[in-house]
RNA sequence: GCCGCCUUAGCUCAGUUGGUUAGAGCGCCGGAUUGUGGAUCCGGAGGUCCCCUGUUCAAACCAGGGAGGCGGUACCA
């Protein structure tokens, strides 16, 4: 029967691409969320919360063919059989919000936001299917001034974040001047809309795959590592080399997108933003599906490292352009809007295997041990936890089972506790408690061999009156601070 | 999606020309030690050898299929 059962047993497991998150992952992100937030107050943006669901249509994604939402969401239908899709991302769901309060909504309309999005695809290093993102837009901003000081902001959180100046980089470009590059290149027109999408994508590789890669994807194709082959665009060398003529230089004639691009060096610079924190970068592309001017990321310009010590290719954490068709979708009014997402998670494993996060600021618990079990002892072993609360001290009473003593001390121990109260009956009768210092004696501990010296040494400890728990335990405290 | 690699104890992994009861280290639990963490010593629990089908007297090992994981690539709002 017992055999039986096991096989029913589920598998502690998670779904793939999504992972559990820790206690000093959880207080890393509050911490970087904080120092968003208070960058994009002083900016004078105000929140906004919408929900993870949206109706799958408000998000854009339905197969025209089929009565599906398209791959790449996570979907479901209510029970009245309409499609419900788990967000993909935090503009869309802006973008419905702004539309359904329309006339309510003051604009330009400035709002920030947090929280997870969804994406139902195959995850990477680094890549996972639920992730945090941290959003900035002001609505009804038609001009550029708006692109301008969405990207100074970006610049800004970076360096509230921590990230010095050099360290980031701002890369602005405009997909006006893209499509007047594809336009020259003899490939405007519905007839080669695909052959566009290809060479966008291939433009937006150069940082990965570089010049050379690029110019393959732009003709015959590329093959990967594994040997897989990544079919190209197949343009003639005469179109590749206007390509990436463009890309090295960013020379277009006559493009208004050139224009605009200029308009916003120039804002930024008198803004005191120099090169080395906001430039112009042909080669960004960012997402195709709905940007319509500006278009502007954010890398790291460090090495990251992963766990097994290989620098990673760590792309951009950040990113965000002009959609000024995206409320219109739902009103048939246009209405300019512009603004940029934090990768929240990403930006954090960037950060943490940095070292740059002090992803632990906060202490473990003291701990009072429980040595008599009688319901008075415990009620005094309560009264010091409350005392040392009331102190401010985090502590804990031990709540596991207490009749091996050794037991206590020795969760104290894994838990890092730098403080074990303990009272037992002899202490009691004298008044006296024991304040033991794990940190001090576990340092002790290295320079004692025997078992029986080691029990008898009762290392770093000192017994003092009941009346000094508190001022004992804040000075072994202080003495390991920093 | 496509390409490659991988899957044996909680974790990291060994194992075999196909041959009895499948191993190690670490971890875990118990004891030496029922009032003191570490080190040491002794003992113990823990396995559908990813799943299915086939070949064979015999499969963890061979063959076919499937699933899952990792990596690359594609897609990425």
């Amino acid at each position: 029967m017992a055999k039986k059962q096991k096989n029913t047993r589920p598998k502690a497991r998670l779904p793939r691409g999504f992972v559990d998150r820790s206690a000093d992952d959880i207080r890393a992100t509050d911490k970087m969320i904080a120092a968003i937030r208070q960058v994009f107050e002083l900016y004078g943006f105000d929140p906004l919360e919408t929900p993870a669901f949206e109706y799958t249509d408000a998000l854009g994604k339905y197969l025209p063919d089929a009565d599906r939402p398209n791959a790449g969401v996570f979907s479901l239908t209510d029970d009245d059989d309409q499609w419900m899709s788990l967000r993909y991302d935090l503009t869309a769901p802006l973008a419905r919000h702004v539309a359904q309060n329309i006339n309510d909504i003051q604009l330009p309309h400035r709002t920030y936001r947090a929280g997870y999005v969804f994406r139902n695809e195959k995850p990477g290093p680094g890549r996972f299917r639920q992730f945090m993102q941290f959003d900035a837009d002001t609505i009804g901003a038609p001009n550029v001034s708006a692109d301008a000081e969405m990207c100074m902001m970006m610049a800004d959180t970076m360096e509230q974040l921590g990230i010095e100046r050099g360290d980031y980089i701002v890369r602005v470009n405009n997909r006006k001047v893209l499509e007047g590059v594809l336009e020259a290149a003899g490939l405007a027109g519905d007839d080669h809309a695909g052959t566009r999408l290809s060479v966008l994508r291939s433009i937006d590789k150069l940082d990965k795959f570089g010049i050379d890669g690029v110019r393959q994807l732009l003709g015959a194709g590329r093959k990967d590592e594994s040997g897989d082959v990544t079919e190209g665009a197949g343009l003639d060398k005469g179109q590749i080399d206007q390509v990436i003529a463009y890309v090295e230089t960013g020379d277009v004639d006559g493009n208004e997108g050139v224009a605009e691009l200029a308009t916003i060096e120039q804002l930024v610079r008198a803004a005191g933003y120099g090169a080395d924190r906001i430039k112009i970068d042909p080669s960004v592309v960012r997402g195709l599906e709905y940007y319509t001017g500006p278009v502007y990321e954010c890398e790291l310009l460090f090495d990251v490292t992963n766990e097994k010590g290989e620098t990673v290719q760590f792309g951009s954490v950040a990113g965000g352009g002009r959609y000024d068709g995206l409320v219109k979708r739902f009103t048939g009014q246009q209405v300019p809007a512009t603004g940029f997402s934090i990768g929240v998670s990403r930006l954090m494993t960037a950060l943490k295997n940095l070292g740059r996060l002090d992803a632990s600021h906060v202490k473990p618990p003291v701990l009072v041990c429980v040595m008599d079990r009688d319901i008075q002892s415990v009620t005094r072993y309560q009264a010091m936890v409350q005392e040392l609360r009331a102190a401010g001290i985090r502590s804990e009473l031990f709540q596991g089972n207490p009749k091996d003593f050794g037991k206590q001390l020795k969760y104290a121990d894994r838990r890092g506790c730098a403080v074990a109260v303990i009272e037992g009956a002899d202490e009691h009768a004298a008044g006296e408690i024991q304040i033991k210092d794990l940190i001090e004696g576990a340092k002790m501990a290295a320079q004692i061999e025997s078992r029986e010296e080691w029990t008898e040494a009762r290392a770093a400890q000192v017994s003092v009156p009941r009346d000094h728990l508190v001022t004992t335990v804040r000075d072994v405290l202080s003495r390991h601070e920093g």
